[in-house]
DNA sequence: CGATATCAAGATATCGATATCATTGATGCA
DNA sequence: TGCATCAATGATATCGATATCTTGATATCG
């Protein structure tokens, strides 16, 4: 006695081949094959008839035979790395809002998106992809590296760096957001501007650069104020410290809205008028801020807008064509501080 | 004169495989293949010269042969499924949150995540994964009934509803949050408590249920406000409309903390003192109910944890296990309000 | 009418890996 | 010595799709 069957334990539907459907119809598998993927080489009639065979009987291309066959997966990977050394949740939503017109985009042109964080052992799934989209938060430049070395086509979202040999860097303008503001100081009279953030962050670090250069043509030199978090706590600690210090001010450039709100709040606290003892702009434009007493200016980045043009690049770079890095304008939002 | 060498307009990077790789160590492809795979069916001395030879050369498994001939392709789709009414951005923070816990378990079990919203045209890269984890906003029983039918393992994220031949649910406790809210109210003696959220939302409506039954238990008949909106401003309006109504009330659960904060802020805007006059309780624990002024009491939903649950779940159906709906517990996280 | 397009469909090879069965030489044991 | 056992490796078939080259039938043209 002999099982004529066996237990299938994973996947018991039994997915029926090309072959198969090719045998129903009484045409070779080939023909099958123009016929579902709308060649022209095929008879009009021929292919109602295999299409109308394949709904019936529920027919599901196999992907990765197709893929094996075509040598590409149709998937791009989308890594998620973040600065290692906070053992927090890998999940801020930052990232995470540019995921919405990355998949928007690769979806839309028949791509997949794979999603990734680098703590997988293997590489192997990522290697599986036909590109990469990086997206960090500053210092992962070894990142960078590890990936680039995959010789793989890859866009890396961030501060604009060198840009190796197969990747390019598509970033918002933080060096244009921090002369905004600085603009903005500048012209409602502010001497003694401050800034908070973290400088070892690349992108941060633009901001602080063009937020420092455009003083500089005012002959005012602010105050540089290091925070490693950005959260509404950090803020109000950063301006209990100013004010513990005695330090004079009349103006604080946070770099997240955050930070800029538990600012306010400290101030308020304090007793400062916002704005009128001191000016606020946070960074982000986070729909929080906007809702905010009082509503908070902010420097304005279009996350979705980035995503979209992430995939653009990496697909252009996917078809053959050269690409180049590209910075995105940010927008000074001017509310009530 | 002919051209020896094609322009590889896509991927120029000539991959070797096994059979390269097999020739260049002088044995066959199998032997190359057990090497690689540790098994111990080659001889030491074999499997370390063909691993050092596959990492000088940079030797890349091709995931398609590998996903064909194992007949299983170690993905799992994540489905982002939001209501299809809101035209807004598909990316609320929330099924995001599920994603890091979702992603931590899958990865570290050697499966890859395949994330996808249904606007794709296609299901094919759907099916080419192994199992599904579908993410809605409530009143997506038509995409869970559309996915069920491909008769794929599949979790969904949600109110426990029928639960269908192929997936099941798992979810918070929608039900013990809206309890927990109710039994918080009585026993700081409030007897006029009004309900803020959307009971068409399934998970909303496991709230309404469980905060109603409870409250009847002590013979209060709570009000039902609806807010289709779970934004800031819906619930500073929703307060006001209460106002205008001349409502008399002591105490609020809302069904998000923004509507908790929103409602806060109306509630002291006309005069009324949280939470002396008015007691409020929301939902989510997000990190800015925290920090808010006062900090916000609300119930707290463990969004890690119900990734990892959502993972766990499918990768025991995909093993071929019988596995079971389950609801997680929510605690109630009494601060200022 | 014969030669040549044109159209529809089929035969075969192939993508790169792994499962299965077969082979080889060495060793153990009576 | 003879035969069973075992360790290491190989040959071959196979997963399911598509590219390329053919084939056969019909239409077109000078």
């Amino acid at each position: 006695m002999t099982h004529t069957k066996k237990k299938q334990p994973v996947a018991p539907r039994a997915n029926l081949t090309m072959a198969d459907l090719a045998e129903l119809a009484g045409v070779s598998k080939i023909t099958v094959s123009r016929a579902l993927s709308e060649s022209p080489l095929v008879n009009a009639e021929t292919r109602e008839r295999v299409q109308a065979l394949a709904r019936k009987h529920g027919y599901k291309l196999n992907v990765s035979a197709r893929n094996l066959r075509l040598r590409r997966s149709h998937t791009v990977a989308v890594i998620v790395e973040m600065k290692p050394s906070s053992g927090r949740t890998m999940w801020d939503p930052y990232p995470l809002s540019l995921l919405g017109g990355i998949s928007q985009e690769l979806t839309s042109a028949g791509y997949s998106v794979l999603l990734t964080t680098r703590q997988g052992a293997t590489d192997a799934p990522v290697q599986a992809a036909d590109g990469i989209i990086l997206l960090g938060q500053g210092a992962h430049q070894d990142a960078v590296r590890f990936y680039d070395r995959l010789g793989m086509p890859m866009v890396v979202w961030g501060a604009a760096e060198q840009g190796g040999d197969n990747h390019i860097v598509v970033g918002s303008d933080n060096r244009q957001g921090g002369i905004s503001a600085a603009e903005r100081f500048v012209s409602i009279g502010r001497r003694h501007p401050v800034f908070i953030g973290n400088p070892d962050h690349p992108e941060m670090a633009q901001r602080l650069f063009g937020f420092v250069d455009e003083l500089a043509n005012h002959g005012i030199k602010p105050l540089l104020l290091r925070r490693a978090e950005f959260t509404l706590e950090s803020g109000i600690e950063a301006v209990r410290s100013l004010s513990d210090r005695k330090v004079r001010f009349d103006a604080i450039f946070a770099c997240s809205d955050l930070l800029a709100m538990g600012a306010i709040r400290a101030l308020v606290e304090l007793g400062q008028s916002v704005p009128n003892d001191v000016s606020v702009i946070g960074y982000d434009d986070t729909p929080l801020g906007a809702s905010f007493l009082p509503p908070l200016s902010t420097v304005r980045q279009n996350w979705q807008e980035g995503g979209v043009l992430l995939a653009r690049k990496v697909l252009a770079q996917i078809h053959g064509q050269t690409v180049q890095s590209q910075m995105m304008a940010t927008t000074l939002v001017v509310r009530a501080t």
